[in-house]
DNA sequence: TTGAAAGCGCTACCAC
DNA sequence: GTGGTAGCGCTTTCAA
């Protein structure tokens, strides 16, 4: 009985090389590589004779051949470590990446930290043996200066959502710090007095710049800075449930609670419904979400744009890859406030 | 004033060779790739004057050129195309492979869709000039019989999510039948006789194969298919929104919604609540979200496992990639249903 | 307009 | 143990 679909041979045959073109189409393998990268001088008669050499065999150039003698030596790869593929905020940083870069020609290796700083280096190093012309890094080890004889060979590397620690280079972040200032002045500016912060780790600088802006809201608000109302080093929504859950149960709760990220945002809300207060105590997110808009309340935030900052970080990549030399520089991608209801939940009187 | 930090100088330097450390090492190259590849004889002074120069260099080995000339002419590179790496099911899978293939030695080039045949086209022709060892691609063209002269050659490609169309090859997909049948029985069971079904485009295989669970349902209960109640080739939430909004203003509207895809449930959701209905129509949603147990009445859903599927994928291609040459085959992936009140709203009598 | 030869950085093979 | 030489598939250079 015999199957309707093309069915292949499990055999692996040998690729055709230039070689076996040039030997079809009778003319020098040079030739071939002229026709097939559009160089000009063939002659219309021969172009087209390669072109049905290789069609018949199929061809495909090979570009890591090519690349390894052309000038440069450039593999026109560029090598993107995110936090994890699997997080959408990773997602659209890749999708921005992938939108500017493609277009150019270069293809992207892509690979998640896991939260795990020794694999950072892992995946550097990786993509450093497959001489990737230029890095992408969201890191989360302590410091890269591992990275410094890359950068003082040239390399382009463009940090991504998180500053670098102990080398300079360009970065493309959030505006952590303005974005949970933002936030926390709009919780102020409804009334509240008592305003829960709830961070993720201290090593990462982007929690530390958001309470800093939470600080400096109250600050310029004249509220005084009470650090039993501040919870860090959450990393989990569930430690972020019960890090609300113990706070609402003090003596004198907090009447707002900024969560200064997605998960703990998370862990927030099931707290608030689990005390049944989600209509009493305001909240406002660092981050948006999906459907977000769809809770009871919706949930305010102020949200970073992922997919800008990924294109940011490629296009600053593809102009160092062009030869700008210019000093590094910090782009900070602004924040929106998004207000949905649990942040103009009002301070009770 | 000088800068804290060092600030590499913006020249970009070649990069030292495998030569270059052999001249400093005062050795062979040969003997410097048989150190740093860890091959045998060589004696433990040679070996330690040759890290000692690598290290001095920074010199990292150069896994292009060596891949040129080693034995398969092996890349140990992975093409991997999803939807869009922005999409969480997309990125769960990317995630997955990831898992899978790293530990082997593999990185992958990793690209999107973004809902464009020609794309998925170039992007497969890019990673073959590249010289990938394998493919994993979720497709969106009508047939990929562009793929036959790869497949043939015995190049291993492993389909995902979705079924590959006149080519055969192996693949992993989700149980998108099943799934959808036991959603629609699960509406059924809670008394529901009019149910609607709102799908994606008729030409995705996944969401054909839904429409079809959802047949299958209605006839092992005896109930009649109504063609007025099933809407397909909704590929927005906002077109899912206005879809559900024009059944529920039907003369007879259906008592039950089932949305066979992601973004048409939070349309749905938007439809039912602008209705104030959300208590009132059950829905079962194919694939489940963030926070979809906060909402009121939680989401009930039956849920595929990305993750899992990527894996799979991988392994798959593994296998394929250490020479398993049985016969083609397709994984699939079983679905969860997951009870969170909105599919459990019984029909009013 | 065409192609032969050299060489990109490395590994396979074989000599020492 | 060690290292030269050939060659992976291509582009560069240069001569025809």
């Amino acid at each position: 009985m015999s199957d309707a679909l093309p069915s292949p041979p499990a055999t692996r045959a040998p690729r055709p090389t230039m070689r076996d073109v040039a030997a079809l189409a009778r003319v020098g393998i040079k030739t071939v590589s002229r026709v097939l990268n559009n160089e000009p001088n063939v002659s219309p008669e021969t172009a087209e004779r390669v072109h049905r050499a290789a069609a018949q065999l199929h061809y495909e150039i090979n570009s890591v051949a090519g690349n390894l003698r052309r000038s440069g030596n450039s593999t026109k790869t560029v090598g993107l470590v995110v936090g994890h593929v699997a997080n959408p905020f990773s997602g659209h940083i890749h999708a921005g990446v992938e939108e500017v870069l493609y277009p150019q020609g270069y293809s992207v290796l892509a690979a998640s930290l896991d939260d795990d700083a020794e694999r950072e280096q892992r995946l550097v190093r990786e993509f450093l043996r497959r001489r990737v012309d230029g890095l992408i890094l969201t890191t989360i080890s302590a410091e890269q200066t591992y990275l410094l004889p890359e950068l003082s060979r040239g390399l382009p590397v463009v940090f991504v959502d998180r500053e670098p620690c102990g080398v300079t280079a360009d970065a493309v972040v959030g505006d952590n710090a303005g974005g949970a200032r933002e936030a926390t002045a709009h919780l102020i500016a409804h009334g509240h007095r008592r305003i829960a912060c709830l961070a993720d780790r201290d090593s990462l600088s982007t929690s530390v710049h958001r309470v800093e802006g939470y600080r400096l809201a109250l600050k310029e608000a004249g509220l005084p800075y009470e650090p039993e109302l501040v919870t860090t080093n959450i990393n989990s929504a569930d430690a972020a449930r019960a890090a609300v859950t113990a706070l609402l149960a003090r003596a004198e709760p907090p009447t707002a609670i900024f969560t200064a990220q997605n998960l703990i945002t998370i862990g927030g809300i099931h707290a608030l419904r689990d005390a049944g207060l989600q209509h009493t105590v305001a909240l406002m997110s660092f981050d948006d979400f999906t459907l977000a808009d769809a809770l009871d309340p919706g949930i305010s935030c102020v949200t970073q744009d992922p997919r800008s900052m990924g294109a940011l970080a490629g296009r600053k990549l593809l102009e160092r890859l062009g030869g700008d030399d210019s000093v590094a520089s910090t782009i900070v991608s602004p924040t929106t406030l998004i207000a949905r209801g649990s942040g103009e939940i009002p301070a009770p009187r």
